[in-house]
DNA sequence: GTATCTTACGTAATCGGTTACGTAAGAAAA
DNA sequence: TTTTCTTACGTAACCGATTACGTAAGATAC
């Protein structure tokens, strides 16, 4: 048992010949006669040869493989985006190697490392919210491997970028508690270091401003750790004050679930009290009670079109063109449920 | 622009020595002079010079890439059992490669044929629904390239497989049911084709035996595509017969929450007319209100233990050893919450 | 003083392919 | 018949490392 897998060297000793001509019949090269051709062909799919790949891809210095970093996988956005990068590197025959950083800037920095020496072609990385040195990526783009940074991004590095709307997605989001007649609204942030959480909260203030509202310190308060139980304890505080607010604009839909909770056991009504709304449209937001509106994020085109802008960049720099570096924004949307809207006829999930 | 990386070459031409002895000095080998071993080791280090890997593994025949194929990302269980596995690997020193098959047997195939011409080490799979044929995993096995199967797996392939106990849990989880004093239990399940779903029936089925408790036929719905539309669906259909369940065990969380919308909607109470128990603990479900009961299943763990068990065949394999395959079964737990054990004094979430 | 053993290096082979180049044999042209 | 041009192949080099083996110089033993 064990096989070997079949080289050229194996077809070359069967028929007689050398391993360059062997090469030469099976890869339509000239130089080669045509009898010495089939017989060469027919042997290799007699053997069900396969060409070593990864010896292929030594010779040539190109591995086919994309390194993508994210900072965890658990998660709505990015496992969605993961798999919009895996679809579309299948179809143009690229593999994808995926490591996660935990959110950790030395596991990032690791990650990268390992994959620069395993010659990945290109990487995609979203950055860890602890990142504040980027020498291993302008390290890479020093060694001629493309970067593509998605969602976490940072001005620090000059490469193609992808981020979604976030500033116009939550100023939509805000004007769309507006129009609802809602006048005392309030914001519950992330951790203010991502720039994405810096742009729902600048969405939220000018939409405001924009609408001749002012802004109440009191009702913006700050959600580090996005999650429920963040989220639920925010919004009590809120609740709390000498006055509340009449709706609430979230920066992740985990706090604005944690939100829900208090309200409710405060007994107020959603949305007749305080109307919510939350950001990403994550999973669990459409079988919360009452369903959570919220804004979504084109997470799998956004990975799709990582890879797209990475293969671009590979081919480029291959032939040592110059690149013309740009950021695609991409557009979010809202999606309306009945913690904005209120009770509808409406069976849907 | 452009760095070329650093070779031992580079090295061994400006101190006029042969690759070989730089290769020696670098790598603690006999047959090296202590001063000619200090001068390489101190240019290397000047100029930074970073073994190409690459290089290496060709060499070795070894990549210390595990392949990774699973259905689909987007999946809160597989999404943690990647997690697990991505951390355990990078502490072993290897890399991922990452693949879904979307539950396709042909994407799968691909997948397993493109990972197998990179030359991976190892694979970790998890099978398509629609996976009948497995020639594509013993073609593998037979090239001496180790296959752990997990979750989904196959009694045609021999290897070693994970999976986790969810016979028992389904036994636990239905009588936990019985245990509140219910005596109409329902079951959801999912399409039967899977392992998995067969050994939810079973737990469910079995503990009702055991408890001197009969199986009645209508109260066992099929739900295929585990959805939550499809949940409800099922429980609407329940709940129109002359005679109606007071607790339901569902195969997975989607289709429980949708069947606690279907009995929210009649005016039922949960967990007090009907009770409801879901299976794989969906971030989603401590959300629902009310908060669902759930088997959690050691997902992480799973991932763990499969690059556990990939990598000790893979040394095994190098060495020419035999090996005894086993199929692991991890245990699952319950996560009681409201659905199940009604109203406490609890904020948790 | 000669034989033998170390030491420290270089040369060659290898992993599995691709590609540049050299060359013998037969065909075509002079 | 001699020269030149194709054709179809083999040889050598390469990708970047590791490893087996050969060997000159100096140290040690007899």
């Amino acid at each position: 048992m064990g096989k070997h897998n079949i080289r050229l060297k194996d077809i070359a000793l069967q028929l007689g010949l050398s391993v360059p001509t062997v090469s030469r019949a099976l890869n339509n090269k000239p130089d080669i006669g045509p009898e010495t051709k089939k017989k060469v062909v027919d042997l290799a799919r007699a053997l069900n040869y396969q060409p070593n790949q990864f010896a292929i891809n030594f010779k040539n210095q190109q591995t086919y493989i994309i390194g993508v970093v994210i900072p965890q996988i658990v998660h709505h956005f990015f496992s969605n985006v993961i798999s919009g990068i895996i679809n579309k590197a299948e179809k143009e025959g690229y593999s994808i190697m995926l490591f996660q950083s935990n959110e950790s800037y030395e596991s990032e920095y690791k990650g990268v490392n390992t994959f620069q020496k395993s010659m990945i072609d290109g990487l995609i990385i979203s950055l860890s919210d602890n990142t504040s040195d980027y020498q291993h990526l302008i390290n890479l783009q020093e060694h001629k491997i493309p970067v593509v940074l998605i969602d976490k991004i940072t001005d620090k590095v000059k490469a193609n970028k992808i981020v979604c709307d976030d500033y116009k997605g939550s100023y939509f989001a805000t004007e769309h508690l507006i129009s609802l007649g809602k006048k005392k609204l309030a914001h519950i942030t992330g951790s203010l270091k991502p720039f994405t959480t810096q742009e729902r909260n600048r969405g939220f203030i000018t939409a405001l401003k924009d609408y001749g509202m002012t802004v109440n310190a009191n009702f913006i308060k700050n959600c580090d750790l996005v999650s429920s139980e963040e989220g639920y304890m925010c919004m009590l505080e809120l609740l709390s004050g000498h006055e509340i607010p009449d709706a609430v604009f979230c920066a992740t839909d985990p706090t604005a679930i944690g939100a829900i909770k208090a309200i409710k056991e405060k007994g107020l009504k959603i949305p007749e009290d305080i109307a919510i709304i939350g950001f990403s449209n994550w999973d669990m937001s459409k079988v919360v009670d009452p369903p959570l509106s919220s804004v979504t994020q084109p997470d799998y085109e956004m990975g799709k079109k990582a890879v797209e802008l990475i293969i671009k960049e590979i081919s480029l720099t291959k032939e040592d063109k110059k690149i013309h570096y740009k950021t695609y924004v991409m557009e979010t949307s809202l999606v309306l449920r009945e913690s904005t809207l209120g009770k509808k006829n409406n069976t849907s999930f």
